[in-house]
DNA sequence: TTTTGAGTTGTTCGA
DNA sequence: GTCGAACAACTCAAA
């Protein structure tokens, strides 16, 4: 082993398991763990709130595992690694590849710098499952449906998937200290009322993900296929956080799931993980996907932006229960479910016809488990300006969404508390609701909950009419 | 090169 | 009330 010390330069990889470049990096001598809060860029794209306030119990949760050894710093990583290498005279650094576009350009710029001091850089593969690069058509170009390519990424795979590795067993961490600033510096959890409520909700960590899995697949992944629809039976993962601030890896969610079942549910489960590496594979490819439609002829699409609406729409205010109790559910617990970010999108994009990057840019700033790939392509899908996109016709209708996904109201009447005594038949739809029934549920239309937006049929048709000119 | 089949998660209308 | 077809046309992937 080497008395030289090592930086190991922690990113969207929060954890001691299955971490390649920490385990290589222990494997050679001491350490020195870093992070860097990387927001002097100016980049459009740094955390948003409830990913800051992630990111804070995170980092202190690490930090413990650490032995409160973690170094913290905030700026420019391309201008602070070389600058620690030299005060400390490290010659070698390792880390876990990130594939954002401007992560990526960061990563180019701090390799040519460090071999300009002849200091070696290390990267390796710790959040993804398959490469990017990887996976392309016999032409050489990458794919841009999402079934070709899963299965693709899947037979080429075979067998070839690696195992999660162990922490390290010996590490040796750097105890003097390099300078760098605390957790409270950061200030990513300024103490807001809205704070304490979301982190209320969460278990933060490597530990708690860990557990989280566990429980997972001991309750809920045997009825995922078909219970991840009703929003009100929690039986979704809720691994997504943790998943994206790599307090848990792929490759670990991978085998755990194939070691427990083998079923549909395992394989639903699976290709949701396959979802998450199309969108970052798409990121990868086309580089544009947070701002630009992936088909241009949307580049026409006659946008509306209504203030008004959209603020409307984003404090679960639109007079359509169902949705609103996304909008709300997001609000105050800094997750929606699946199913209903599906409904809130469609209704933005296609009944209120407001751009999916103004949707998506209020999923940035309020979801825990923000993600750019996965937000970025979800969004395009639904728009259906993706390449691989929902079909034009395809426009959810949240009255019949909310009777069909949540029968008995139980999610709806919880976030969207003004119309808990309406009976399930007008709940999601209470303007149809008779006046006496509105008067027995203390529902005053206009005054204790909103009319709403937009007409359903006239919006839809004004979408599709719109699509129709863009085709 | 040409052809063929397919593409996450829906809704509505009319028989 | 149920059920199947229509809803644009296109682009992608693979044979």
């Amino acid at each position: 082993m080497s008395n030289k010390l090592s930086i190991c330069w922690f990113r969207q990889d929060l954890r001691l398991n299955d971490n390649p470049a920490l385990l290589e990096a222990a494997g050679r001598g001491p350490v020195l763990p870093i992070y860097i809060l990387d927001d002097a860029n100016g980049d459009k794209w740094q955390c948003g709130a409830a990913g800051q306030l992630w990111l804070h119990h995170s980092l202190k949760s690490l930090n413990r595992s650490l032995d409160g050894n973690l170094r913290i710093y905030r700026g420019r990583a391309e201008e602070i690694i070389p600058r620690l290498c030299r005060e400390f005279q490290i010659d070698q650094v390792f880390w876990n590849r990130c594939y954002e576009p401007w992560r990526l350009k960061c990563d180019r710029e701090i390799k040519n710098r460090l071999e300009l001091q002849s200091i070696q850089a290390h990267s390796y593969n710790g959040s993804l499952l398959w490469e990017p690069w990887q996976i392309l058509k016999k032409d050489g170009s990458p794919y841009k449906i999402f079934t070709p390519f899963y299965k693709r990424a899947r037979t080429q795979a075979q067998g070839k998937l690696e195992d999660p590795r162990p922490a390290p067993l010996n590490l040796s961490l750097y105890h003097a200290d390099p300078g760098g600033i605390t957790m409270e510096d950061l200030g990513l959890r300024p103490d807001h009322s809205w704070c304490r409520k979301v982190e209320g909700h969460w278990r933060i960590g490597e530990d708690n993900g860990l557990l989280a899995l566990e429980k997972f697949l001991e309750s809920r992944l045997t009825n995922y296929q078909h219970g991840r629809d009703f929003p009100a039976l929690n039986a979704t993962s809720r691994l997504s956080p943790h998943l994206h601030f790599g307090e848990l890896s792929p490759r670990q969610v991978w085998q755990r799931i194939s070691e427990a079942s083998d079923d549909d549910n395992a394989e639903t489960f699976k290709s949701e993980l396959g979802w998450r590496e199309f969108s970052y594979y798409l990121l990868y490819h086309f580089p544009h996907l947070p701002e630009k439609n992936l088909k241009p002829r949307f580049d026409q699409f006659p946008w509306w932006l209504n203030q008004r609406w959209l603020e409307s729409w984003q404090h679960g205010m639109t007079g359509y229960p169902f949705v609103d109790a996304g909008m709300r559910e997001l609000w105050q617990t800094g997750f929606m479910h699946n199913r209903v970010r599906m409904i809130v999108a469609s209704f933005l994009v296609k009944n209120l016809l407001i751009h999916w990057r103004h949707g998506a840019d209020w999923f940035w700033d309020c979801l825990v488990d923000a993600d750019l790939a996965s937000n970025s392509a979800s969004w395009q899908w639904v728009a259906g300006c993706g390449t691989d996109a929902s079909p034009f016709f395809r426009i959810f209708n949240p009255v019949s969404q909310g009777q069909k996904f949540d029968p008995q109201g139980a999610y709806t009447r919880h976030f969207v508390p003004e119309l808990a005594k309406l009976p399930s038949k007008y709940l999601f739809s209470p303007w149809q609701a008779p006046h006496e029934v509105l008067d027995q549920a203390g529902v005053r239309l206009g005054v204790t909950y909103p009319y709403p937006l937009v007409d359903l049929q006239q919006s839809r048709k004004k979408a599709l009419d719109s699509l129709k000119q863009i085709s």
